[in-house]
DNA sequence: ATTTAGTTTAACTATTTGGTTAATTAATAA
DNA sequence: TTATTAATTAACCAAATAGTTAAACTAAAT
């Protein structure tokens, strides 16, 4: 019984490798089992099916991304100087930290696996909307008050999450096209976060 | 032999859209068969193999793909008021034209699938290198001559392609997100060209 | 008419894969 | 100690799947 909630951490811990490197359906019980250095048996012990097994590993790293959002687009006033670098930061930040969590979502986001339909849509009810939400007052406000110029706060909010993820999100095809970029990852990912903070505020702020 | 011609070609269809729908994993031969109208072992008679097959639809949808990349960035002289929007114009209406692409990137970019890696070094080095140099040099010259601010040209570039392609990756989440702006797509693409370019151009052209 | 080459099919095989089971070994409580 | 419960294992199974084959069909060329 020692040793029985650490199989089970490990079996997870391998089944998310497994499943970002593999998909759902690339991936086999039995490599995780390897990898967990468990029987197989063990997997139907602690999960049920693959299904079950997928749906909590998914939902176990989704919502971390979800709450993230929410931190993201907690906004007490909304000041475009401080609040886009803060946010960019952030966001670059917690992916670097995540890697697995863009390269899952890229992988399954086509899936039309119904697991991820129902997670994602869950997930995003429960701790991203009102936070959206309010966000997208913010900047509806600060575009009337002159604050930054009046844009659609949808497409800011889409092109701000695109200018973060991409970036993770092609990273195998990015690092083809410009292989010296990616010799220092820290130094790419500075630059990066440079140049997206720069686009948006100069883009926003008012002339 | 006169169907012949016309089996293969069906079964390239069927499978491209397996392929997208299901990813290279997912994809079962039988399936493709069947949608193509064709017995299953038409498929190992034309195509030798399931591998065979992939890479023979993954290399010809992809070499549009960089194709167009190439006629993206094929620019005489860069006026940015001109070549910013022409080329956002240009880039969202022809993934819009095939929508596949995009889906099939975002399925096999992570996948370590060696067909992938070798058929997107090639088809980068073949018809995309020579422009992407080319409007590299573009870029940093307008900055230079005050056309447009100064910024790195790799940066913006992959902002170009990030704002662009973004919109078509993440569909199935954003679709979620904000449902009413998907029930119209002729209207959510016309809105999120004129953001992005607007974005751009606002904050590029210096003040 | 007969050969020849390309095309198509149904039945088949070997292997892989998700999932099961029955027996065995710890761990815990009485 | 002993009865009970939890954890672990090896062997197994049924279904699915990529791939094969040998025979049949078609249509032109000789």
């Amino acid at each position: 019984m020692k040793e029985s909630e650490s199989t089970r951490e490990k079996i997870k811990e391998a089944a998310t490798a497994v499943f970002v490197e593999r998909g759902y359906d690339g991936a086999r019980m039995q490599e995780i089992a390897d990898r967990a250095g468990a029987n197989k048996a063990m997997i139907y012990y602690y999960f049920n099916s693959k299904d079950e097994l997928f749906e909590a590993i998914f939902t176990e790293n989704f919502s971390t991304l979800f709450e993230m959002f929410g931190k993201l687009f907690d906004v007490p006033d909304f000041n475009p100087e401080e609040f886009l670098p803060r946010l960019v930061h952030l966001h670059l930040t917690f992916l670097r930290n995540h890697p697995h969590l863009p390269r899952m979502m890229a992988r399954e986001i086509h899936s039309n696996n119904p697991i991820v339909d129902r997670v994602v849509r869950q997930l995003f009810k429960e701790s991203a909307r009102p936070f959206l939400d309010e966000v997208q007052k913010h900047i509806a406000r600060a575009g009337k008050s002159g604050l930054i110029r009046k844009v659609d706060p949808v497409q800011l909010i889409w092109n701000l999450i695109a200018l973060n993820l991409f970036t993770f999100f092609t990273e195998p095809i990015m690092s083809v096209v410009w292989p010296d970029q990616f010799a220092d990852t820290d130094k790419l990912l500075a630059e990066r976060e440079r140049a997206i903070v720069d686009l948006l505020l100069y883009g926003l702020l008012p002339r």
